[in-house]
DNA sequence: CTTAATAATTGGAACGTTCCAAGTTCGTCA
DNA sequence: TGACGAACTTGGAACGTTCCAATTATTAAG
């Protein structure tokens, strides 16, 4: 059953063509004769050969794979981000080789090597908790194009494609201030995090900036799961002042908020407003529909990619820091029976 | 910045030795001197080579890649799954390249040629929804070891790893039934999957086991999505006999159907038993949490990832369909029993 | 001291492509 | 008729590895 590989010398041979003439026809080139490239098409079909990429990247050195690197493919942020970047790269005729590290420093140090092994013509990556300069220095140090998505890493001399965290954060909270609510929690995510950072700054600024005292016991960390989510509205629930509103890290956390305030009969929207950070897709569906900081995961892999492949195109370009706008989308659990509405915030 | 790549030669004349001892060394060969292989470490890290696997694998044709195909990536089962396989696969020392086919017959196409171009030594197809034998007969034609999983295709020659659909719908619906409900629902999904077809197939058995009618009109099929569910459990409820209990396609659509129950002040466990499929990580932690027919996705990429590599061992096996056995795990979306919830009801 | 066995090393021929410089046809123009 | 260029076609040398057979260095045995 092991057949022999059939090559383009086979094809060459069958046709009565040179080898040469064969990958001419392979690469579309306009310098062959359509009859030829006709009937070496045909001996293509006819014998099943498939094309050989290791050899043709051996001779060219440049090899129509990008790789993404991803720090929680089970988080569904992270899976729509990798669909978004598959849709562009697979329509500039690259493939996508996709790692999870699983936030692994190690894990994400040996997938970049074997990408880079494979030859990946440029890299995006959502690099794990705690990633430092001197883990990306090799790669930087070889050329490769690299885009850092959702987590910067500063100094690291690489392109970047960040959403604005901290005007996101202060939108949210502003609305919430303007709903009335004085006391207002930040729930959720690891505290040694730039992405926790910088939503906290925000919410820490838009309390400043209304007056507001910032209270520590408000800020309340947790894994920025829906599991999460439940132990930090617990915790919440225990101060003696409690919090009438909450900002949460993401929606996978704000999901986890809804379900502990339910399970203490507590109807979020009505009782407690709660804000998420991420417009998954479910964020709209859920009931209540959750009122979030929309990032639209795919309309980033998108960007990432657009600017992957242009660096990859231009050869040497210098690195960017986009950040990305983001914008509130009110929708039902932050409380009453709004009409639905969209704020813009430029950044 | 363009540096010249550094190959095994330029290690071997900077460490004193030829190409192949470095190739030796490369391969963790015991036949090499303790010190020569210290040696050439050294300057292989001094002077940063990458091994190159495109020149490698043209030589020896065999690649430490294993592709993965999924129809739908931001369904986190199949993130979950790609998840599992990632984790087996990697530590044995591939590499894997995933690719998303959003349910399109010519992307898969595409994404598997591309695959075989790669020279990947096995794929793991969770193929899109219309996929037929000959859709996938070069693949098998080739030799290269294939595993399906979650979706079969008969008579395609390859190995399956699906599960127990049948047998879990079966037992989900003679839970419901246990508990007193008279009519139950199979709400979601796409009629024309096998899927589909099996689990359907499971409902109407348990319902026939029991002596129960089952009228087409409360199979109602939808998107497999929260958005399906919210709208199967919408047209559920317009019917004049309105069910008392569903069995949904999938977790996806039950988190719909609760939505949709909520939407109508009904709360699902109390007023209206809700059943899943699949098991997501959600399901635990939602309120109400999820009863559902437990799948666990990373272990089946885990068992799937396993089987081929046995495969690919074993250079050629003969192709195994594995029926992975089903659990039903109950939680508290299923509820008390009905005669308790109609008094309620009525009080 | 020779010989045999073992351990360590090595040069060169693959692998299947691309690219270059050079070749072949063939029609056209003077 | 011959020269010229356009339109194709082609042989062979890369590319960076691995593998084989052969070589050299080292040790053990006689």
């Amino acid at each position: 059953m092991a057949k022999e590989r059939v090559t383009v010398v086979d094809i060459a041979r069958a046709a009565g063509v040179s080898k040469s003439t064969v990958s001419l026809v392979l690469q579309g080139s306009s310098l062959v004769n359509e009859t030829t490239r006709a009937k070496v098409n045909a001996v293509i079909r006819e014998l099943g050969y498939v094309y050989n990429r290791s050899a043709a990247n051996l001779r060219q050195a440049k090899s129509k794979i990008i790789g993404i690197v991803v720090n929680d493919l089970t988080n569904s942020f992270f899976a729509e981000l990798a669909v978004g970047v598959d849709a562009v790269v697979q329509s500039a005729g690259f493939v996508q080789f996709l790692a999870n590290t699983g936030e692994k420093i190690e894990r994400q140090r040996e997938v970049i090597a074997s990408m880079r092994e494979h030859g990946v013509s440029g890299l995006i990556i959502s690099p794990a908790r705690g990633t430092e300069v001197r883990d990306l220095a090799p790669l930087v140090a070889s050329g490769i194009p690299v885009v850092l998505v959702v987590r910067d890493i500063a100094e690291a001399g690489v392109s970047s494609l960040i959403s604005d965290n901290h005007a996101g954060a202060m939108a949210a909270v502003r609305h919430l201030i303007e709903r009335g609510h004085r006391r207002i929690a930040f729930l959720g995510g690891f505290p040694d995090t730039a992405v926790f950072e910088a939503r906290m700054r925000g919410y820490r600024d838009a309390l400043r900036e209304a007056g507001m005292p910032t209270p520590d016991e408000l800020i309340i960390g947790s894994a920025p799961s829906r599991a999460g989510g439940v132990t930090a509205i617990e915790q919440a629930m225990m101060l003696k002042e409690r919090p009438t509103a909450a900002l949460c890290f993401n929606d996978a956390v704000a999901f986890g908020v809804c379900d502990g305030l339910r399970a203490r009969r507590l109807e979020p929207g009505a009782d407690f407003a709660v804000i998420g950070f991420d417009d998954v897709i479910e964020a709209k569906t859920a009931v209540p529909a959750l009122t979030t900081v929309s990032v639209d995961p795919q309309g980033m892999g998108d960007r990432a990619a657009q600017l992957l492949l242009k660096q990859i195109n231009a050869g040497r370009a210098e690195p960017e820091a986009i950040v990305s706008p983001v914008r509130l989308v009110v929708r039902q659990s932050c409380g009453g029976t709004v009409e639905r509405r969209v704020k813009e915030i430029s950044s």
